[in-house]
DNA sequence: ACCCAGGGTCATA
DNA sequence: TATGACCATGGG
């Protein structure tokens, strides 16, 4: 990976959309759930079953473990998958408390952290990134669909890649630096959510003089 | 009516 | 290692 080109990726998805101030969340605990939440879901979604937790008093882990599966599902409900999410925040709650919440977690370090939220029942990389990341502060680069979808396109990777090794490849490229992590993951998504839906152009590029995905397409 | 969204697990080959 | 089925709501 060329770290010249990723700074450059940077600077034009930074100019076009500004800070995004992610994670939407306002304890790192919330961040949590919904990173756990919002798998290959909308996010309006899970706004919704995050305000339900908050209604029931029972944004907090051993709340949420007292809570009837039914019950916690009942709530889940409008982020989908709702069955399997209750389990999933179950199994992520009883481990989050078995390990001494946030407190105990912030000091240990990164690569044993990020085998632990991995070892939990239905956290995969990509949330256990997510929750590295935002709730934890640490630099770990999120890898998604959205990542490989927009390197791939600038012809950057092939995007079979795994993993692993793009995350490696970002993370040695950029330095660790978790300011910028937090901001560029948050800017491709954006991003993401802007660009093109309809083939062959879009609104935004017959519109503006310029426009960030014109302006990708120039660097390659 | 169809498509997909800020994924992960499990069975199968 | 690598596919495919499955989970499910809500907005375009």
């Amino acid at each position: 990976m060329d770290a010249n080109v990723l700074s450059k990726v940077y600077q034009i998805l930074f100019a076009a959309y500004g800070p995004q101030r992610w994670w939407p969340g306002e304890t790192p605990f919330e961040v949590m759930v919904g990173a756990v939440l919002t798998q290959n879901t909308a996010w309006s979604n899970v706004e919704k079953a995050v305000a339900n937790l908050k209604n029931g008093d029972c944004l907090d882990p051993s709340a949420i473990l007292n809570l009837s599966d039914d019950r916690l599902a009942e709530m889940l409900r409008p982020s989908g998958y709702f069955n399997i999410k209750a389990g999933r925040l179950k199994s992520f709650c009883a481990w989050y408390i078995k390990l001494g919440r946030y407190e105990t977690l912030s000091g240990m370090d990164t690569l044993v952290l990020r085998h632990g939220l991995l070892a939990v029942h239905g956290i995969g990389r990509e949330t256990a990134d997510d929750i590295l990341l935002y709730a934890f502060k640490r630099p770990v680069f999120v890898i998604d669909a959205y990542t490989r979808r927009l390197f791939a396109r600038l012809g950057l990777i092939r995007g079979d890649e795994s993993y692993e090794a793009l995350r490696h490849g970002f993370e040695s490229a950029l330095g660790e630096d978790t300011s910028l992590f937090n901001e560029y993951h948050a800017l491709i998504v954006r991003h993401a959510k802007e660009i093109c839906q309809k083939r062959p152009a879009c609104e935004r590029c017959r519109l503006a003089s310029s426009c960030p995905s014109a302006d990708l397409a120039k660097l390659v």
